[in-house]
DNA sequence: GTATACTTGACTATTTTAGTCAGGTTTATA
DNA sequence: TATAAACCTGACTAAAATAGTCAAGTATAC
């Protein structure tokens, strides 16, 4: 088990950005010198993120992306939907054919896994971009 | 993120095991019949739990497998070490050139990674085998 | 008008996953 | 003691996912 870049790199970007509090556009090439994450890939990402309207961008000279709401109000779990990162568990979708249905043998764990994903996720929720920067604030001093 | 199949598979053929508590040797044959898991890709994941001492192997005709412990003494997270599942997080690790040691910038989300994998190996550390046999019957009534 | 920065989509090398395959060895039982 | 059931090992591989790169734009502040 594990996170895919993609989230990482999603989550480090938005901390870098959620510092600035809505104040100035951060230049997404910015972030790319400060996080170490090339330039092409973030732009991946923050198109993800701008569907989702978690970002607004601001175009042209000086321009770069704000945070479409206040930082409390960006849970990691939006941030973790927009960028396509899932907690997956297990195949036994009621659409697959493949899993559990059906058949009770097959079941054993299959509670074990939605649990786990219930776990994770609530994590998640519970976590919000400002709770990252503080915690980043309050190390520093 | 998510898990493998390989960690779900060692769980679930585990939990089989389990629910013969120790009196017979059950094959490999028959988990495979029952959980519709390749017969040599059991092998594998069976290999390892035996090094690491979660199952006993018994040979011969009539032979197969036996767990080494009571359900209730094995604990998730042992059989996930066994077959090498991993909570991988971040790459920040004190060796490895890449990561966030040295620069305070790249560090905004160390913490949150750390967080969260505690969070999950908590999860596993608090399940058992017997955990999930119970959850079985209790829900087959 | 031009440099800066966003925007989009296609492409690709590498790695991981989820197995398969082949060729054993061991041992209970007939 | 023959043999079949079952364990055991290691090498191999197809397919999928990942982590990007590359190319070719468009929009806008100055």
């Amino acid at each position: 088990m594990k996170l895919t870049s993609k989230g990482r790199y999603a989550v480090m970007a938005l901390a870098d950005l959620a510092r600035f509090d809505n104040v100035n556009p951060v230049s997404l090439r910015d972030i790319s010198l400060r996080q170490g994450i090339s330039l092409d890939y973030l732009e991946q990402i923050f198109s993800k993120l701008r569907k989702k309207e978690i970002v607004q961008s601001v175009r042209g000279t000086q321009g770069g992306y704000v945070l479409n709401k206040k930082a409390k109000e960006i849970k990691l779990t939006n941030i973790f939907d927009a960028v396509d990162e899932k907690v997956k568990t297990v195949q036994c979708k009621k659409e697959s054919k493949k899993g559990c249905h059906g058949k009770s043998t097959k079941c054993l764990t299959h509670n074990l896994w939605d649990e786990l994903e219930n776990h994770i996720k609530n994590f998640f929720e519970k976590k919000n971009l400002e709770d990252l920067v503080k915690d980043n604030i309050e190390r520093r001093i």
